[in-house]
RNA sequence: GCCGGCGUAGCUCAGUUGGUUAGAGCGCCUGCCUGUGGAGCAGGAAGUCCUUGGUUCGAAUCCAAGCGUCGGUACCA
């Protein structure tokens, strides 16, 4: 019977890779985002909001034969039997918004924040449902536009309070890595898929090496667990363009371009990507950025998809430790690059665009590791209790007083007696609890108790229960047209500032 | 996608070579104490032992698959 009547329980269950996130995170992330925010806008770039949802074809994913969308992304047909489905970054809405938008003044710049989702394998940091936070310039081929990106990127850490020394913004060219294609191929025919393989071989230099990269191009490689990778097999020759490619280490940007040039010379389209990169060396100089905050990196590659020019990424080079005592970096937080072509599905003209986008969680969970995010979790520093229910009328006009002060007050809306009350007050986090019953109605006071300090306090109470109930020693009587100034006080000796 | 660890109360976990009614600590609720947080004492609620199938007289325990979760690797628009 009991058993039956259990099993019809609803089982409280959470979609995997999704979270519940609580008030501390909730109030750290608004903060950063805000934070956030005021550089981008400093830079006039102006906020848009589009819908979660969109066609599928929209965003960009489908198969032309196959009725079903390409995985990794939750999807569903509407009720006319269209493809509908959340959207997995911020960039395909934002194209079709401008496609929707041509009299919009150009370049357009907008920045949005929000969630966006995938079906993948959730992760370390790695979730289903997760915020981003994105700034693009569209309409504009000009490389100052890209190089802006750098600097908003820098400018942002910065008000994060990440210290210059413990980022860099690497950039690097779409155009370059192309020709240095070009040149393994040297003057073959390289197929897409060949080509795909050495760009992802080459972005996995900073996990593998150099020797693991050079295995990675030839033959295959092995990792420790034992896993093999089969490798792209290129000859000897081919090897070394890329190896030679990726030894590239130049003190300034511009020594970078002048050996990248070496590399590429008489290859059209990587001539073409070093301009670029000169160009912008000469716009982050003009704007004061130099090699301490930005270098041209050439293992960037920066995802594979829909990137035309140059891309770049922010990165975090500090390591964290953490509480089981293991060594973690956090890596690229932001990231970001041209893609020329993005509108163009639309409205059959190029539309020129470049922008970035911040990983709102990892670059959060980076702060949080190094503590800064300080946030004060009780949203209400004080709270009324309700000794004598019968005088709630009065209980409600003291928390008026208080919050019409500028005081977050919660007042006590539950049933339990006042020493409840009290734990409640305590476990919430709250920094003062006002009382008043029968005895201070007549006196013309109030009780105030300063819950931190009885926290302290009460460590030393021992046996002698009674004795404390009686002394009360961090609790004091104020009267009551006193009551405002007499908070304010108790919490100004915790107020962090 | 592939490889591995782990799934027992809200949380952290114990549970003998397979054996009767599945335990502890913390937390929660009630009372001692209807005007006070800690401590103490007394009592209480709370379990599909992840699921399904198999082996067995008998399974939380052994086997298989699945699901979930954590981690490695791949992918990352």
């Amino acid at each position: 019977m009991a058993k039956n009547v259990k099993s019809k329980r609803t089982k409280a269950r959470r979609l995997k890779g999704f979270r519940d996130i609580s008030a501390d995170d909730v109030l750290a992330r608004d903060m950063m985002i805000s934070r956030i925010r005021e550089v981008y806008e400093r830079y006039g770039f102006a906020p848009l909001e589009t819908p979660a949802l969109e066609y599928v074809d929209v965003l960009g994913k489908f198969l032309p034969e196959a009725d079903q969308p390409d995985g990794g992304i939750f999807a569903f047909r509407d009720e006319d039997e269209e493809w509908v489905a959340l959207r997995y970054d911020l960039t395909a809405p934002l194209s079709r918004f401008v496609a929707m938008n041509r009299d919009l003044p150009m370049p357009y710049r907008r920045y949005q924040v929000g969630p966006v989702y995938r079906v993948e394998k959730p992760g370390p940091g790695r979730f289903r449902e997760f915020f981003q936070f994105d700034f693009d310039s569209v309409g504009t081929s000009s490389m100052l536009a890209d190089a802006e990106c750098c600097m908003v990127m820098c400018d942002t850490l910065e008000a994060l309070g990440i210290l210059r020394g413990d980022y860099v913004v690497r950039v690097n060219d779409r155009k370059v890595l192309n020709g240095v294609l070009e040149k393994v191929a040297d003057g073959e025919a390289l197929s897409d898929r060949v080509g795909l393989h050495i760009l992802r071989s080459i972005d996995k230099l900073d996990r593998v090496g150099i020797e693991g990269v050079e295995q990675l191009l030839g033959p295959g490689r092995k990792d420790e667990s034992g896993d093999f990778m089969s490798g792209v097999g290129l000859g000897a020759k081919q090897i070394d363009v890329v190896i030679r490619y990726l030894s590239i280490q130049e003190k300034t940007r511009a020594a970078t371009c002048d050996a990248l040039q070496q590399l590429v010379e008489g290859i059209a389209v990587g001539m073409e990507g070093v301009a670029e990169l000169r160009e912008i060396d000469e716009a982050l100089r003009g704007g004061g950025y130099d090699e301490d905050r930005v270098v041209i990196d050439p293992t960037v590659v920066r995802g594979l998809a829909y990137y035309t020019g140059p891309v770049f990424e922010g990165v975090l080079t500090f390591d964290v430790v953490d509480e089981k005592g293991v060594t973690r970096q956090f890596g690229s937080v932001f990231g970001g690059g041209r893609y020329d072509n993005l509108v163009q599905r639309f409205t059959g003209q190029q539309m020129a665009a470049t922008g970035a986008s911040i990983g709102v969680d990892r670059l959060l969970a980076a702060l949080q590791a190094i503590g800064k995010t300080q946030v004060d979790s009780a949203i209400a520093p004080a709270l009324v209790t309700r000794l004598d229910k019968n005088l709630t009328a009065e209980y409600q006009r003291m928390a008026q007083e208080l919050r019409s002060a500028g005081i977050n007050t919660e007042l006590y809306v539950g049933k339990q007696g006042i020493g409840k009350q009290f734990k409640y007050a305590s476990d919430s986090g709250k920094t003062v609890a006002i009382v008043m019953g029968e005895d201070e109605l007549q006196s013309g006071e109030v009780s105030i108790k300063d819950l931190r300090l009885g926290v302290e306090l009460s460590q030393e109470i021992g046996s002698d229960r009674k004795k404390w109930l009686e002394e009360q020693p961090a609790q004091f009587s104020t009267p009551r047209s006193g009551l405002v100034k007499s908070i304010q006080e108790v919490l100004a000796r915790y107020s962090a500032i």
